[in-house]
DNA sequence: ATTACTAGTAGACGAGTAA
DNA sequence: TTTACTCGTCTACTAGTAA
């Protein structure tokens, strides 16, 4: 809806806009939009209408300057892009789909585990996990998630056998919600555990050897 | 004209489709982007007509991922908005540096060059260029300098081969003054060519895979 | 020169629906 | 459930033109 009006708000804030009244006419921000003086003119009346801009119509020329609301629009937009071109928040590990040892399994399924992701996490893991061997290039990244950051999962006690403690951070896998598990006291390793609340391999047909990409989440 | 993609565009790479297929229905898209399943279907169509996207059509659900003419096209909005909230008298390029295949070299020899070098940056480079390889959050940096600013070094002919014309903008790193300097006719390229009266690796005791911070000014 | 109205048109959209 | 076709509506645009 409001997706019409950031093209013009956009250049009228180039030429200046945002800090001061510029001088420019119908004509020339239409051929600047790609459309015509009339467009341009029906335009700019919009975004007077919508409070994006102010105006000053002088006899020779207009002089238009974007209002508080109007850069707002346009600094929401900006941080849209930022999300997408400054993500610092989140680590890429590239990886092949492999078969697990049952380990995970075993592990995951753990009532003293379970209840906890299912607090953290907001989901009830599947029983099961999706192992991930991580390429090589990306194990540093492996490494520096192991040493710190997001959610521990605290170990317990069961029939004598201790299970220790748990790092987990939220992540996802084409975009389907999925948490990578990882014991904190661990030996090198190449192989990322994966729970879901679903099935991954079933849901995004994943097979073995399969290269997926996980973006982990770091808040 | 590709104003009507960018939406759309923006929205899976949020997603993470710049860097993988991300799964997401017409519908999921359509409500995103506040429209019906129908036009978010036609829109995705639309996308893949203009090479934006590539998609995997499965069974269950299709997956999406950004082409890079779709990401390119990003890129530039990004770096639309980038002038309007970032660009002040300078900007910060990170990068590494990197050994050059001698092209920069043999371009900064050209007395053509050197003259114009000379009399605009107010010093004659040493013979030779330090290669710096941008890092990605930059290269929208890199991408608004190519395209206008700084000053021009005109090109020339020699030997019935052809110099264009190139740009450049004085510059410093670690306080020591050099210039960047941009062929003004140039493809996609994440590689900064960086002269100076000195041989900057020498002076500054730079390596290649150091990283570097260039201060471009743009007045 | 400007801005901006009216009228006519092309195309963007959603509803219904097939596969 | 999906994706995506057809078709009718409505809106965003341009051309012509007034002020």
């Amino acid at each position: 809806m409001s997706d019409k009006f950031v093209g013009a708000l956009r250049q009228i804030a180039l030429m200046g806009g945002m800090h001061d009244y510029i001088a420019i006419s119908s004509r020339e921000l239409g051929d600047l939009l790609g459309m015509s003086q009339q467009s341009a003119s029906k335009r700019i009346l919009e975004l007077l209408d919508e409070g994006l801009i102010h105006r000053d119509l002088g006899a020779r020329r207009q002089r238009i300057r974007l209002t508080d609301k109007g850069a707002e629009l346009l600094r929401k937009e900006y941080s849209e892009y930022q999300k997408i071109f400054e993500m610092r928040d989140h680590v890429v590990i590239k990886g092949t789909v492999i078969t697990g040892m049952g380990e995970g399994q075993y592990y995951v399924t753990q009532a003293g585990y379970q209840d906890q992701f299912e607090q953290k996490l907001s989901f009830r893991p599947y029983d099961g996990t999706l192992n991930v061997r991580v390429s090589p290039a990306d194990i540093t990244k492996l490494d520096s998630l192991r040493r710190g950051g997001g959610m521990v999962v605290k170990g317990f006690e069961k029939n004598g056998r201790t299970f220790g403690d748990v790092r987990a951070y939220k992540a996802t896998i084409q975009n389907v919600d999925c948490a990578v598990v990882l014991p904190s006291r661990s030996h090198y390793n190449d192989v990322m555990e994966v729970v879901c609340k679903y099935h991954l391999r079933r849901t995004l047909g994943l097979r073995d050897g399969e290269p997926v990409e996980v973006r982990v989440s770091l808040t």
